[in-house]
DNA sequence: CGGTATCCACATTGATACTG
DNA sequence: CAGTATCAATGTGGATACCG
């Protein structure tokens, strides 16, 4: 999830589309405690429109250095590690 | 208890005594976990003793740059995150 | 000292149904 | 679409007692 926030993804249906196929319940609740923690913030999703998406903060986007570090170490000493986790572009 | 190895603390006792104040039990099945992936090896404690010590592998020490990216985002971002890691003498 | 063996408490997960 | 509400299943952790 923190994953897909880095990899640009934003919407509710975003993150339960990913392949690990999370329930809506699980979902929901950790989005809560990452806003608690101000992992991430809520932002409209389309001007004017009234779903909400999620964005990681200077807080969040940080947590990407563990990640990557993980990945890393993943892909040098455990076999069959995918590399889908690119880090994103600063546009 | 990957942080004590790190900090080259490789005994039963020394992780025992550790202020998170693990179980046996918890240590010692966490242990035979780390020696299944291969991430820590026993060796011997004192030369001729019966008692073992466990060491690091290469892949084990590899999980230090994780360690340190969390404990770097702690410091930063986690008000009361304390810095007892210094990476270990490679001597 | 370095563990095993029990047993219980609690947290996390997951499936599923429902709602504004 | 974006959640909330239940409930059962599982995992993990912790206390404690015991053993070679």
């Amino acid at each position: 999830m923190i994953r897909d926030l880095l990899l640009g993804r934003s919407r509710f249906k975003d993150f339960l589309a990913s392949p690990e196929g999370i329930p809506t319940n699980i979902l929901s609740e950790r989005l809560s405690r990452l806003l608690e923690h101000r992992v991430v913030t809520q932002v409209p999703a389309t001007s004017g429109g009234r779903h909400l998406a999620y964005r990681l903060t200077k807080k969040g986007e940080a947590l990407g250095a563990i990640i990557l570090a993980m990945r890393d170490w993943g892909l040098v000493w455990e076999k069959g590690t995918r590399a889908g986790l690119v880090p994103m572009q600063v546009t």
